[in-house]
RNA sequence: GGAUGUUUAGCUCAGUUGGUUUAGAGCAUCUCGUUUACACCGAGAGGGUCAGGGGUUCGAAUCCCUUAACAUCCACCA
């Protein structure tokens, strides 16, 4: 074994073996108790837009512990992996591609753009999978599916003419978001508004066969074009004989009528609203109620209409904000401009500005109340899922934003106009126009028999075929098939918080109402990887971390650690150079202490196949009265971390678990066992420490898979013995927790640690032994019994025991536990010793004091339980025993 | 406008239902150190009135109220 552990030189061999042999196909499950048990993750897939960012490594080291922790335990786990396709994303990276090619799109036709963007699928795909794979994620490649392909192609065409069958998905003309450079509507969730500086532009409409005006204020004056009423408060005095008067859109000299609504703020603005129902969204909800006639005056590229007028037709909505301004100015109907800042939708893709437009788009009808659903709506049952516990959300804390967005939910724009994605199952005749709605393509139109039928141009929100992700890669709809039926519903969903909404929620919808039951049962939100001063990772700012680089550097097992530990769920994670290699060098040091136990010490070497079988499962066995208490220590402790860090991963607390071990493994295990062990005399049973290093690596093998099992690999030579990837999970045995066993060897590592401090307060050489007398009491054999290595670990000549302090001036006196122990030293170390004293019985009087208090209080004894209050006296006891050993 | 989160050592963060916690870890700092693995190491030390204020309680980092700063989400924005 090298010195240091080289991750590079091994990880990829031991992953190929895992896949080769099979053992992320839950097909493949060992034999065990549990194994009638389902235990089911889909990997959230990954966009092919590119390669994986850190976040991705995060999200997919938290499922792999889970997947693992509960393949070694027996459960039938499936861990399924994919990809998606990503519409919008991928047609924007494409075409940027293309871009540098100086083509377009539309240059290469529908079916040209669609091959160059499986070119790039296939290419990105199998970057992504490498990249998943050097994390070390045990993912079932043999059940690998993307959102394009066949199985769930079907599924969403099922979806989406069931849907449109129950009367759920409707087609109709709707004020909805449109962003012109990808050249699509967008769902409501995917605008996202930032603030921006703009100007309000106080504009007077003239009154018909008058002389007054009525001023508005607009931060849009271009849409004037569009413009079909003036709106005011009806209980506004000021424009209250206005009301039903016409006036003339300035520019276009078109006659509209001023009209009253509540909805109209007196105090914003001149309390006058401009009403442009086809490009505002409360504008459309005024018009509709008002009957306004709609002008849409913008083409989909974002440039003006016809509508707009033969002066505008053609421009870009700035330019043609100049123009307008720069025509009221000449007419006099601009009064003035006031700055201000407002809030603009932009593309989440492309961070190009909404236009709100009317167009003829797909919805789903999230309100519709419907028989298969017992009259529930869908928006109804999305939130009964976690409102009736049928969902846990951990942390539940998002219980509350979960049912916010649920609240304010609004119809779901499906249809998009881009290339890249499931086109709708739509088929319009040629001849008769009627429409039909079917998962297979019909060869002739029902309506009419025509052959013609011509299939919808636009595609589908990439959201809706991920909403069918739990379930369509089990076989659905074909409920029958075996994965079905195994592992839907799935047990847990691991996403990052900032896709609650976009694609969770949607799971839950889709999945209840399609199958019938909710798509898993919990639902893990991870936070999102930022960097040291917790700024968000992105290519933008440059300050991402590349996980490949940093796998290279440290180890897979070293960043695993370095995401998961010291993270809880929700919250955002931290990560930085320093802290990996903070964990690299844990991994190291795992690596070191193995390396002590296996080559130095070749415990495992005399022991033959059968020894070595049954040391694959050891029994928690102790036989105390064989057993020093170093070994009795160790074999308790391990077993009480045993128990922790099942219980954590039980309950999600998987940074919790992480620490635990991490804690075990160099402060209990190789600080202090391993040392003790090196000491002959003393004894330690080479058995002890077998069990505790394989029990260890057991532990630790969900979170550091690959160094784990290269260790468990140096142990268990031959192909017969089990991989540790397929081993069992070690189970706690209670009996054997004994807590007299941890207090007494917590005051050996009292006693050590006491001396070395004085040793090391006064630059006392190492190499220079101490002379020690301790005084002699009813629990002298803890020191007579561990005489040993209390020399050894404090450097210590001789312990003499004596029934009283020594004469002589130079020893010092320190107090351990029980224990009153004089130290031999110099004159002058004496001195400084004394001072610090002092400094702790400083501390007990204080303690004491406070501890009186409580003690003397009548609340105290009465409302505090029993076991407190006795803690409490023993404590007392505890530290008066000590005070007065020190001032005697 | 509504909601949520964060605020604990110089830095980055843990701390379940209030009570073995005299508030912990890692990094950084200081001192010493080549001992059967490890300098990607060992031993030891210093460093915190747990954001401020009030309350509940025998007992609060933990529960309630309040203030402040930062972050995020939703809605609105003529």
């Amino acid at each position: 074994m090298d010195k240091t552990y080289n991750a590079s030189k091994i990880e990829d061999k031991i992953y190929n073996k895992w896949e080769k042999k099979g053992y992320f196909n839950p097909d493949n499950c060992k034999e065990n108790p549990n194994s009638d048990k389902s235990f089911t993750i889909v990997l959230p897939p990954p966009n092919i837009t590119g390669i994986l960012h850190l976040g991705h490594t995060a999200t997919f080291t938290i499922q792999d512990i889970l997947i693992r922790y509960k393949r070694m335990q027996g459960y039938r786990s499936l861990w399924l992996p994919g990809t998606d396709h990503a519409a919008i994303a991928t047609q924007n990276v494409v075409e940027k591609q293309l871009a540098l090619k100086e083509k377009t799109k539309e240059s290469l036709g529908r079916s040209g753009f669609i091959d160059e963007c499986w070119k790039w699928t296939n290419k990105c795909h199998n970057n992504i999978v490498d990249q998943t794979k050097k994390m070390g994620a045990s993912l079932d490649w043999s059940r690998e599916r993307f959102t394009l392909d066949e199985g769930i192609t079907l599924a969403v065409y099922t979806a989406f003419t069931k849907m449109y069958e129950e009367g759920l998905i409707y087609r109709g003309p709707r004020i909805i978001n449109w962003c012109s450079s990808c050249g699509s509507t967008l769902a409501d969730d995917e605008v996202d508004y930032k603030d921006v500086e703009g100007a309000f532009y106080y504009i007077k409409y003239q009154i018909k066969d008058s002389d007054d005006f009525i001023e508005i204020a607009t931060t849009r004056p271009e849409t004037l074009l569009g413009d079909t009423a003036i709106a005011v408060n009806p209980t506004d005095e000021r424009y209250k004989d206005f009301i039903g008067k016409t006036v003339i859109v300035p520019i276009i000299n078109r006659e509209i009528n001023i009209i009253a609504d509540e909805y109209v703020d007196k105090s914003t603005g001149t309390g006058a609203l401009k009403v442009t129902p086809a490009h505002d969204v409360n504008d459309y909800a005024l018009g509709k109620k008002h009957n306004l006639d709609f002008i849409n005056i913008l083409n989909s590229n974002g440039t003006l209409s016809q509508s707009a007028g033969e002066d505008f037709v053609g421009m870009t909505i700035a330019s043609a904000r100049e123009k307008v301004i720069a025509k009221l100015q000449r007419q006099g109907l601009l009064s003035k401009t006031d700055p201000i800042t407002h809030s603009v939708g932009h593309c989440y893709r492309c961070s190009t500005i909404i236009e709100p437009l009317i167009s003829e788009q797909w919805f789903i009808d999230v309100n519709k109340k419907i028989d298969s659903l017992n009259g529930k709506s869908l928006k109804e049952i999305t939130k009964e899922a976690v409102e009736l516990g049928e969902i846990e959300i951990i942390p539940k804390r998002f219980d509350k934003t979960y049912f916010q967005w649920i609240d304010n939910l609004k119809d779901w724009c499906i249809s998009r106009q881009i290339w890249w994605g499931h086109r709708l199952p739509v088929y319009t005749c040629v001849e008769c126009s009627e429409i039909t709605v079917s998962a297979k393509k019909p060869k002739t139109c029902p309506h009419c028999n025509s052959n013609q039928l011509k299939q919808d141009d636009d595609t589908l929100d990439t959201w809706f075929s991920s909403a069918l992700w739990p379930f369509a890669t089990m076989g659905w709809p074909n409920e029958n098939f075996k994965d079905f039926n195994l592992y839907y519903p799935n047990t847990v969903l691991e996403t990052g918080y900032d896709i609650l909404f976009f694609w969770v929620a949607r799971m839950v919808m889709m999945g209840k109402y399609l199958t019938g039951k909710y798509p898993f049962k919990k639902i893990y939100l991870n936070g999102l990887v930022c960097d040291k001063s917790g700024q968000k990772m992105s290519k933008s700012k440059g300050n991402g971390i590349d996980p490949m680089d940093v796998i290279k550097i440290y180890g897979a097992d070293a960043v695993r650690l370095s995401l998961v530990i010291g993270s809880t769920p929700g919250n955002n994670i931290n990560v930085y150079n320093e802290k990996i290699a903070g964990y690299r060098n844990f991994i190291n040091k795992l690596w070191n202490v193995s390396r002590f136990v296996i080559d130095y010490n070749e415990i495992f070497d005399d022991l033959d196949d059968g020894d070595l079988s049954k040391l694959q499962n050891p029994r928690a066995l102790v036989a105390a009265n064989e057993l020093n208490l170093a070994d009795n220590w160790i074999l308790n402790k391990n077993n009480e971390i045993i128990e922790k860090v099942t219980e954590k991963l039980d309950t999600y607390r998987i940074g919790e678990a992480g620490e635990i071990l991490y804690d075990f493994v160099w402060r209990d295990f190789a600080d202090w066992y391993v040392e003790i062990f090196k000491n002959k005399e003393y004894g330690c049973q080479d058995w002890v420490l077998r069990y505790v290093l394989i029990n260890t690596l057991k532990l630790l093998h969900p979170f550091a898979p690959f160094i784990t099992e290269y260790l468990w690999n140096t142990i268990f030579k031959k192909d017969k013995y089990t991989p540790l990837i397929n081993a069992d999970w070690p189970v706690a045995n209670t009996k054997l927790n004994n807590n007299k066993i941890l207090n007494n060897f917590d005051s050996v590592k009292n006693i050590v640690s006491s001396i070395r401090n004085i040793r090391s307060e006064h630059n006392i050489d190492p190499k220079f032994k101490l002379n020690t007398i301790i005084i002699d009491n009813e629990n002298i054999n803890l020191i007579v019994d561990n005489a040993k290595i209390i020399k050894d670990l404090a450097g210590i000549e001789t312990i003499k025991i004596s029934k009283q302090a020594p004469n002589e001036t130079n020893f010092v006196k320190i107090v351990s536990d029980t224990f009153e122990i004089y130290i031999e030293l110099t004159k002058k170390e004496l001195d400084e010793i004394l001072r610090k004293n002092d400094k702790e019985i400083k501390f007990l009087q204080d303690s004491i004091k406070a501890i009186e208090i409580k003690l003397n209080q009548k609340n105290f004894l009465e409302k505090a339980p029993k076991e407190i209050v006795e803690k409490e006296q023993e404590k007392y006891k505890n530290f008066k025993q000590r005070l007065e050993k020190l001032v005697k």
